[in-house]
DNA sequence: AGCGCTCCCGTGAGCGTTCACGTGAACGCT
DNA sequence: AGCGTTCACGTGAACGCTCACGGGAGCGCT
């Protein structure tokens, strides 16, 4: 099929469909768009000289001319980690409807991959939304003017827009659901590895101080189920009497579920849990995960809107409409 | 910023830019993709023209020239289904090695949509992965010509490429497992709503078969743990004597495992349980899950290489190299 | 002075499509 | 017969960019 001569193997063209049905170029892209004006008959001997051919249309010519077809580029640390997976699927959602095409770059949870693919990704889409680390500078620098939409992150300069995921409330009610349950010793299994303490940790700080609660019960957990278990233990270890514990997110709690398990200690009776994001995943352990959750749908949504708005450049959203509330979900582990 | 005149507006071309910065066409090209043969200060102002007025090159026009860049579409029914999400990993991950973009479709599981993204995506990229349903018929038809690897499914014709699931010496593996371990009445949670029994099914039969054990004690699931759990339950309703059970998959078994829990049934002593797909997230679950394990990460590598291979024309791997082997993985639940 | 070299920069062509026209043939009508 | 209309098709231009050239200015060298 393919000849592996020593030249190169030069495109076929909608030229060399033409020339092969006898027709001209014009008739060849009506017969291939199946639009009027065109003979039935002579719309299958083209139809088949293309086939013949191996023909296949230059996505680049045609999206030249027809400045149709927008695409967006998606750019997350880790597709494997619940939580994108689940904004990725309700953007891939939300871009399907509008009939845009998405591509999708797993930086690796790596710095390094992120800003090589925001090089990259600039002169291969119309615009991005993701979920960065790396600084501002960086990305005024590397995305060119492309419209670009943060999630779950602040942002200073006007260039940008940003989902913001506010959990200040939400997590106000988690601390009040274990107070009113009765427990006093609440700890908290923050993310770790970040320089600066989350703003989880400082929602859960306030609301816990505004329920007269010892907000110092703090371990810093690895970013996985095995590193909320060990974060668990640690704490338990050095608090053995904490009842109750506010994770920084899904994965972190289900850890600590399951380490909760393998310590003897029953969920809740003997140790609350809740975890942040609300994650379907919640869902399958046992008991179902308490958590504040977020609608992760809403915010893949969001930000497809939102690039949307800015792609065209009508009516894009402030900072106000640009936010996701967290709710408490009680599930049975608090 | 955007004029909203009344008329188009008109996109900036690197004409605009070589204008307003007084130079020519080329120069800008040269500014832009900083190549030698030009001087810093007029480097300068061109990209400082650029700037200005917000230019953006056409990635059409520059696709158009050089055809570097290839795009690959990925089609998957649905990311939420971890399986699937470990697949899209795996394949992003091996595309990211060699610089190919991915756009990925999720067709929500319908196949309508399926179809219609089929349809769509042939116009935008240069190969297709996926996991379809449609026949090779409208396969045929919608792809126009374009490689195709499929993934999971045996296909006919030798238009396409297709990366074969072979389980059935894991599956018997999984029965003698279970056979080993005093198991007689081993039951199955199949994936109902296909036409005809699942592969996977009849590799469980030949298995049991080989051990001399019943075969029919076989429940159709719904495609999710809820539906898993409900099969459970079904299933010890009519033989409240089985002991064991294997499961369509992952997701079936750890509503399995959930349920089993609930009815107060401790998993592995009074129900053992092995499920298929080996997924991380049978990891989380308490007891970790047994499974007979696909190497997903290989199957996205594969069937990226593959794609690889066709669109270059070059040593395209027979049927034989494109088989993925699951094997037993044993957890806590077997 | 003449030659060659380097450094910058510009010009024409071409990438593969589609769009807006133009055109000839065939047909029906008054 | 003359005219308008429809049908089927072809021709130039344009989309926005890069590549392969060509060429002038400035320099040092013999």
């Amino acid at each position: 099929m393919v000849s592996s001569s020593g030249t190169e193997p030069r495109r076929v063209t909608i030229h060399d469909v033409a020339r092969s049905a006898g027709v001209s170029r014009q008739t060849v892209s009506r017969a291939l768009n199946d639009k009027d004006e065109i003979d039935g008959s002579t719309k299958q001997r083209v139809l088949d000289a293309a086939r013949e051919l191996g023909y296949r249309p230059s996505r680049f010519a045609r999206g030249l001319v027809r400045q149709d077809t927008t695409t967006i580029g998606l750019v997350i640390p880790d597709l494997l980690n619940p939580f994108f997976t689940e904004v990725a699927a309700a953007a891939l959602e939300a871009a399907r409807t509008r009939g845009w095409h998405v591509v999708v770059y797993d930086t690796a949870d790596s710095a390094e991959e992120e800003l090589g693919t925001l090089q990259v990704i600039t002169s291969q889409v119309d615009a991005v939304v993701g979920y960065f680390r790396c600084s501002e500078d960086d990305l005024e620098r590397f995305t060119r003017g492309a419209p670009v939409v943060l999630i779950g992150r602040e942002h200073h300069t006007a260039r940008f827009s940003s989902i913001r995921i506010d959990g200040e409330e939400g997590v106000r009610a988690a601390v009040a659901h274990l107070v009113a349950r009765g427990h006093r010793r609440i700890g908290m299994l923050d993310h770790d590895g970040r320089a600066e303490p989350s703003i989880r940790r400082e929602w859960f700080t306030t609301a816990a101080a505004a329920y007269g609660i010892d907000a110092g019960l703090v371990v810093g957990a690895d970013q996985s189920a095995d590193g909320g278990g060990a974060a668990l233990r640690t704490l338990l270890a050095a608090h053995p009497d904490v009842t109750a514990v506010f994770t920084f997110n899904d994965i972190i709690a289900i850890g600590a579920l399951r380490e909760a398990r393998r310590l003897g200690r029953s969920v809740p009776q003997d140790l609350a849990v809740i975890g942040f994001d609300g994650l379907q995943l919640g869902t399958l352990v046992e008991p179902p995960l308490s958590s504040v959750a977020l609608d992760t749908r809403k915010l893949g949504a969001l930000a497809i809107d939102q690039v949307g708005r800015l792609l065209t450049g009508i009516d894009p959203l402030g900072a106000d409409g640009l936010v996701v509330r967290a709710e408490l979900r009680p599930g049975g582990s608090a």
